[in-house]
DNA sequence: TTGATTTCATTAGGTTCCGAACGATATCAT
DNA sequence: ATGATATCGTTCGGAACCTAATGAAATCAA
């Protein structure tokens, strides 16, 4: 046994890129840091659509329109593009897709003409409480490496990254 | 002072969550974790583009894939296509848009007709000399509140989802 | 050698995704 | 009041993104 056969031993990936750019004198840890959130977050993403979402007609990003419902209640659509971390444009065509699977319904404000209420049907209320917990299932399958104390670190540190990019 | 105030404390998108799952026994660190993860790679994701990638008429993707030509060196199309993370038509579309910004030469294959060999142009390798250290200075922003042993012990981390993912 | 199978990239069809431009409504200043 | 400004959601144009179907080329069988 030489070495460096754990669990999270370094990738090919990542050291084809630290010999690419050994020369230019950047910082490695923080390129690995933000390259594999990236790789996580791709991975994750992928195996919820395969073989959870799909099945369902709904994309990633339609489910979690449904969850900031499902989580908030009726919401109007410039905070709903916020909290799913969408583009006003983008939510208008998603909108309408899960209007289509009759997901949700979109009401006029009752005082403000050009704002639009968004809201779970029951229909989606029922789809949610079927959905999620399979999806925190999966959750919990792709975190089943670490204990509790590495999640609640791992959770610590994404969020210190977040607020150095909000604040 | 009451408490809580410090950088990675919970979010009120957490806590909304916490209370509309509290009835369902789901694993909450699992959920913040994953939600976390998807959090952080939107929201740089987004920085990047923003910041850096749309001047030079580059998305999110292309600057991945240039980056995997970049590292590698010229690869066949299905390799590409894996280690950038999107599917082999995602990717055909993705090389006629930096072909046509003359990043990328497509060259077929000297012995099978089948295949492709994508190469990096010249102005894309002076493009990646200028564009990545800036990115990596990006990279070192948005995690400039974690310490050298934070950063390393996130990567381990996300590296355990990885094999937990693929393995 | 020819026919069946496998393995490539591309095309077809449809959703997601963005910024910019647009119309409609609300608000503010005068 | 009314004209200028700001703020909504939508539309437009175009790229990214997927799966399934297609077409081309290689390989395998007999």
């Amino acid at each position: 046994m030489t070495d460096s056969h754990h669990d999270s031993s370094i990738t090919r990936a990542e050291k084809a890129a630290h010999k690419r750019v050994r020369a230019l004198g950047v910082d490695l840890g923080a390129m690995d840091a933000v390259a594999n959130i990236f790789r996580a977050a791709n991975s994750i993403r992928n195996r919820a659509e395969r073989d959870l979402l799909t099945r369902h007609g709904l994309s990633f990003t339609g489910f979690t329109v449904l969850w900031v419902l499902w989580v908030w209640g009726p919401r109007e659509s410039h905070q709903l593009a916020e909290e799913s971390a969408v583009s006003k444009s983008t939510l208008t065509g998603v909108i309408k897709t899960l209007h289509g699977l009759k997901l949700v319904e979109r009401n006029n404000h009752p005082t403000d003409g050009r704002r639009l209420v968004i809201s779970p049907t029951e229909k989606a209320v029922r789809l949610m409480e079927d959905l999620f917990p399979k999806f925190n299932q999966l959750e919990k399958e792709v975190t089943s490496g670490l204990t509790k104390k590495d999640k609640s670190d791992l959770i610590k540190k994404l969020r210190t990254v977040l607020h150095t990019l909000e604040g």
